[in-house]
DNA sequence: CAATTGACTGACCATGTGGTCAACATTAAA
DNA sequence: TTTAATGTTGACCACATGGTCAGTCAATTG
């Protein structure tokens, strides 16, 4: 009971803290990148010493992975599986409509992810060799079927995947410059619903899925 | 005469080291950012010593301004005018044949703005706030104006325009993911026409613009 | 109680980096 | 040839930053 006490209130002293940090951590690469970010500020925002920082993670790289490693998984749970029983249609549907919805509540991932790439994935390339590349043969091959099925028009399905990538995380990725052009602040409730609209309608009706 | 000849001569060499500086720098900021790309990289890579870069650029800042300006000149140039007579068409045609051929043929343009605008756009609030906002307003009325004429669907402009700029400059940012999954080395002439074909037909379609 | 363990931190250091500068080299002008 | 301007560079320095470490404190254990 006492050790049970124990190691549950470390741990969650343990665990508070390292979410805290990358929390922090994560906000700092963003704005200041890997190298720009340093252990202080990433100190200073967490509200710690930069030795606690330290003690938790033994050095800067290993807090790096840590925030990609996060941003993986959200990248996972955020993919919003494409079945085969869906049909082409419902598929996109909620392929777009998952996707939109990440970009807008972990903006933070998708731009960590974006840096990442652009800077030439060094810490993802296996990712996309293994996990990535598998994933979008498998679905390229249901919408081959499909447009094979003639339940769809004859659009290359792996283009087709990269569009709706590109087009959901750019709110994420480019906030700053759209709400600029905006004229806004923040994003708001209903931008979310508008865009998922927005890019169902036109890519449906691109892939000859509407009327 | 010989003035002439000394300020073009001198001009001749100051104009290729600096252009040579850039080219390095451009480089370095891709792969390192900003603040890990160092002065020595870039000396080391434009093959001069590091106090010759310094001493054609006061420091490294500068160095990235004159960086950032010449990749606003490469959006400018690249952004292909959408002019009232073409109508929607024929517009958004030129406007993704244009965005897609400046992707595949400055990538690096490309991805440095994508790292400025993610990171916060703290050198690029300006650009956004005045010039691209004034533009993106121009050019969504211009549609509107179609929309109302029954010309092409009612889909919203502005939208529009950032689903042709995400979609098109995906190909240059995230370079690096597309070849891994497509398991290639590196693009192809073909690839561009391939891409361009790609997306006008889906989005012209997703328009009401086709058939 | 004493002992052990884990959490935490200020002080410190080695290194890397941006930037300066004095000296030297080359070219153009007088 | 002399003079001046422009280009070039090695050597140097102040400073920021990642990371270490010795030691303190608090809680748990035997």
């Amino acid at each position: 009971m006492s050790v049970v006490n124990t190691v549950k209130k470390s741990g969650n002293i343990r665990v508070k803290s390292q979410q805290k940090i990358l929390i922090a951590a994560s906000t700092e690469f963003v704005l200041q990148g890997f190298k720009g970010a340093t252990v202080q500020s990433i100190a200073d925002r967490a509200d710690l010493p930069k030795a606690n920082i330290l003690y938790y993670f033994k050095n800067k790289e290993n807090i790096y992975h840590a925030v990609l490693e996060h941003t993986l998984q959200m990248w996972d749970e955020g993919i919003g599986d494409i079945s085969p029983e869906d049909g082409p249609k419902v598929a996109i549907k909620k392929f777009i409509d998952a996707k939109v919805r990440m970009s807008f509540k972990h903006p933070e991932s998708s731009k960590i992810y974006a840096m990442e790439i652009i800077q030439g994935a060094q810490h993802l390339k296996d990712f996309a060799r293994t996990y990535q590349r598998k994933w979008v043969r498998e679905k390229a091959k249901l919408f081959q079927q499909w447009i094979d099925n003639g339940e769809m028009l004859n659009v290359d399905p792996v283009h087709l995947i990269f569009l709706i990538w590109s087009s959901t995380q750019h709110y994420a990725d480019f906030e700053t410059q759209i709400l600029t052009i905006m004229n806004r602040a923040d994003y708001e409730e209903e931008d979310v619903e508008e865009v998922i609209v927005f890019l169902t309608d036109i890519i449906l009706r691109g892939c000859g899925l509407i009327k």
